[in-house]
DNA sequence: ACATTACCGGAGACTGTCTCCGCTTGCCAG
DNA sequence: CTGGCAAGCGGAGACAGTCTCCGGTAATGT
């Protein structure tokens, strides 16, 4: 790639970031064109779809994903504290982005999807913990991941479109890890 | 409200009604207005908003709520069965239309939402289930009905949007239930 | 029959998406 | 250094959807 372009792709993905942050992931993307000093045709250049720029802008937060599960299974207090302290974690990455938890969350089954890694890298966290919490036999046998990220995923949409802070999400989240673990 | 007035208010709700179910609630309304016959100052001065229009279509089929709760109250098999059962309806019910689920579920706490009848009457539904269940000393003692509404809402949002059928849906409801049922 | 006025409809302004193509400029061979 | 040539740029403009405005139409009460 030349320099002139590289310049040009990163600069998009730092101002889509700042805008996608302040009006949602379904900001016009003319603005963010214009605001990172492009032409609309160069935008839509590096990235064909909003979800390709979506899937650029994600990048750099979803690599801290794998810090946030060792933090949450080095939670004291038995698995019940582990799996919400993931929980809590996970709805606050998913939702730190405006639309980002209903994205991720619907696409987990997708094979083909833009923003396949980045639902990759979700899965395979809560696989993690999952597993975890398997070895301490904790949890119930017949659960799987990719319902537990959808469930979790759920809730992170709803916090996310409805606003909900981290206190209106606990007893929901709550309700999922009791359904979860070992009765 | 004259004659002609309410001919072409009942007809525009028909052909939404049609027009939503096929291509979804964000479909063009000038589709809808040109199908109904009408112009598109007619459609806007009836419902002056999108969800208006969501709201006036979704009426009837809201108005069934009612009977899913007692037949899913009916259910035999105990708490947990009811509960399922109740749950499965409310998925059924919330992703009848594209886009509903998460219409509904995200609006359940605003009070001023275009869609607040709607809201009111799931919310209402799942209380008269939760209560049911109280009465049979069945249910966690803690859970209250809104975020049981979100939970059930959110799996029905993440079913809506990845088209999911009630056997994919059905562990996740499993696992609200279990986390909700006295242990 | 007539006046009144609620109501109709579509032209058009506006906003956002996305493409196309003439121009510019970074890069490398000579 | 410099000339040539793609790679890359950018913005005009076609297209699609939203929503308003207002001249005209026709239902209704007297």
């Amino acid at each position: 790639m030349r320099a002139d372009a590289q310049r040009n792709r990163d600069r998009i993905v730092e101002v889509a970031r700042q805008v996608f942050k302040e009006r949602g992931l379904d900001a016009p993307l003319d603005e963010i064109a214009r605001r990172a000093g492009v032409g609309a045709g160069t935008l839509y250049r590096h990235f064909p779809t909003r979800e390709a720029l979506h899937d650029a802008v994600m990048q750099a937060w979803v690599e801290q994903v794998q810090e946030h599960v060792d933090k949450a299974l080095a939670t004291e207090g038995g698995p019940r504290a582990q799996l919400l302290a993931w929980f809590a974690e996970y709805v606050e990455l998913l939702t730190r982005h405006k639309g980002s938890a209903s994205a991720i969350t619907t696409a987990l089954g997708v094979p083909d999807s833009p923003i396949r890694s980045k639902c990759q890298i979700y899965a395979q966290a809560n696989e993690k913990v999952l597993d975890a919490l398997r070895a301490d036999d904790a949890l119930r046998s017949d659960v799987d991941n990719l319902s537990v990220c959808r469930l979790v995923g759920g809730v992170a949409t709803m916090a996310d479109q409805a606003s909900l802070d981290a206190h209106a999400v606990r007893p929901m989240l709550e309700v999922v890890a009791d359904g979860l673990l070992q009765e």
